[in-house]
RNA sequence: GGGGGCGUAGCUCAGUUGGCAGAGCAACGGCCUUUUAAGCCGUCGGUCGAAGGUUCGAAUCCUUCCGCCCUCACCA
């Protein structure tokens, strides 16, 4: 390794020797790679700049790929066709190498369009070699710490990429067209709310105060419907001091959004439109794949209420009027670990989350949970046993929850109180604090509103099939190395 | 944090029962003026993740540690 970059500096000591610069600047470019072909005219002039990731040597003569976002051209160097400068560049090239070419395109012998050079410039020297050209690269570590050799290596990476960028623009303008505004609450706040996950803790120096990375940015959007904006939505990072898994990132990006006087079928349909919306416009279809399983988000999709659910899964009709014990045996038949303080609605739960969510593959919205489990929702009018929310499960996985958000400033304030005295006894400085400004904020009159959050790496795992979030995150989280 | 798997050259991977650490690509030198993973001849390249132990002898067996992957737990 240590050869391989001694080799390459000599060559960039001996290149700035004959008075040439290794590390070129601006480049005039007449045409990208993929132009080259789309555009092809026999003997039209072009300049291209890009990498060097094949080189293919012939005597006097010289075939190279050069890559650029846009594809793939190949050039035909000739020594007889450059001169001077161009010839000592010629002979240092290394694959990795960032050049510009000039000349013009022909087609050659085993009919590949190629630029026959006739002019070359050294525009980055590589120090360090590529990953091998056939194979790629495969190690997983190295693709998730070195990215940008994943990038090179692996041209499907940058593919996946672009089309979360898709995606995201997709989900803007959709909102954006009906009358959405997209806003930026804080990040760093001095009480985090909005979830019951465990916070990033931070330090603000010129306050001297503690602070926390947002966990969501649920009650900054809820004061802005108490100031008028009536549909407001925030696509953003949040942040989770948590557990990594094939399905969590501590950093991951989040939609919410509400709308003022709507409520959980509002946003039912919101997400179902949304979701279609973007599946067909970037995808060009509604049938997916994920591993070996076939989705279909051909709507509408299918809306069952969480008592039903369970009671048909487990083949009970009157499970929920059967008794704490029977519930526990049935729950422990089925190799789930009960302990003796957890109720029968806590026990249901545990059979939902463990045996029925993965077995809804196609999307689903499930509705009406019991009350207990959804502590910051609004009470169902009709049946106050239960809360007027739904959770979107696709593939066996969480995609959305959506919610008719509390108004009522004083049941918002026994609700906090409640959460705060059944927090940990570690739970730090402002984690178990009640946001006063909120709550003043809702004092002053929160239109009812539907909320909705989805999770947009799992999205994106969703629409291009990728099995871990890892995949669908530039940047993934790992352990920091001591040293390289 | 628990359980399982993996870690060998820059990259992709072999390595038998414990017996001289290998191949392809990349790199370096040579030949070659239309190649396509170009070809041919030659050369260089190793803390076998780290440390300790068993052994005449360890990439290989044992222990501990580090990192990654899978899984469970945690998780609005």
């Amino acid at each position: 390794m240590e050869d391989l970059r001694a080799q390459r500096r000599k060559k960039i000591e001996e290149l700035t020797a004959l008075g040439l610069n290794p590390f070129g600047g601006r480049f005039r470019r007449s045409a990208e790679a993929a132009a080259c072909h789309s555009d092809y005219e026999e003997g039209k002039e072009v300049s291209v700049a890009g990498r060097l990731t094949a080189l293919r040597g012939h005597g006097k003569t010289a075939f190279a790929d050069l890559r650029d976002s846009s594809g793939k051209i190949q050039l035909y160097l000739r020594r007889d066709n450059l001169e001077g400068a161009e010839l000592e560049i010629l002979d240092r090239l290394d694959l990795g190498d960032i050049v510009g070419a000039r000349g013009e395109l022909f087609t050659t012998r085993k009919g590949e369009i190629s630029i026959m050079v006739r002019g070359l410039t050294l525009l980055s020297k590589a120090l360090r070699p590529l990953p091998e050209k056939w194979h790629g690269l495969k190690d997983r570590e190295t693709r998730y710490r070195s990215r940008h050799l994943d990038l090179i290596a692996n041209r499907e990476v940058a593919d996946l990429f672009r089309l979360r960028s898709r995606i995201v623009r997709e989900i803007r303008d959709f909102l954006d067209r009906r009358g959405f505004l997209e806003v930026e609450t804080p990040m760093m706040q001095p009480i985090p709310g909005g979830a019951a996950a465990r916070p990033f803790e931070t330090f603000y120096g010129a306050l001297n105060a503690p602070m926390f990375l947002r966990i969501a940015p649920e009650l900054y959007l809820k004061r802005l419907l108490v100031g008028g904006v009536e549909k407001v939505y925030e696509l953003n990072r949040n942040f989770r001091n948590e557990g990594l898994s094939r399905s969590h990132n501590p950093e991951f990006t989040m939609l919410e959004i509400y709308e003022a006087y709507g409520d959980c079928r509002t946003m039912m349909e919101l997400v179902e439109n949304l979701i279609v919306k973007v599946a067909g416009t970037v995808r060009g279809t509604l049938s997916l794949t994920a591993g070996e399983t076939a989705i279909d988000l051909t709507p509408p999709w299918r809306r069952i209420r969480y008592r039903e659910l369970v009671a048909d899964f487990l083949g009970i009709g009157d499970w929920f009027s059967r008794p704490r014990e029977e519930m526990a045996a049935e729950a422990s038949g089925r190799g789930l670990e009960i302990d003796a303080g957890m109720s029968g609605i806590e026990i249901t739960h545990e059979i939902y989350e463990k045996c029925v969510e993965p077995t809804l593959i196609q999307p689903t919205f499930v509705l009406d949970f019991p009350a207990h489990l959804v502590p910051l929702a609004r009470l169902k009018e009709d049946d106050p046993a239960a809360v007027d929310v739904f959770e979107l499960v696709v593939n066996g996985t969480e995609l959305a929850p959506g919610y008719s958000e509390l108004n009522d400033p004083l049941e918002q304030r026994r609700r906090f109180e409640q959460q705060a005295g059944s927090r940990p006894p570690d739970a730090a400085a402002g984690k178990e604090k009640i946001d006063e400004d909120f709550l003043e904020a809702m004092e002053t009159g929160m239109p009812p509103a539907g909320g909705t959050g989805i999770g947009i790496d799992r999205l994106v795992m969703l629409l291009t099939g990728a099995a871990s979030i890892r995949d669908v995150i530039l940047f993934p989280q790992l352990r920091p190395k001591e040293n390289k």
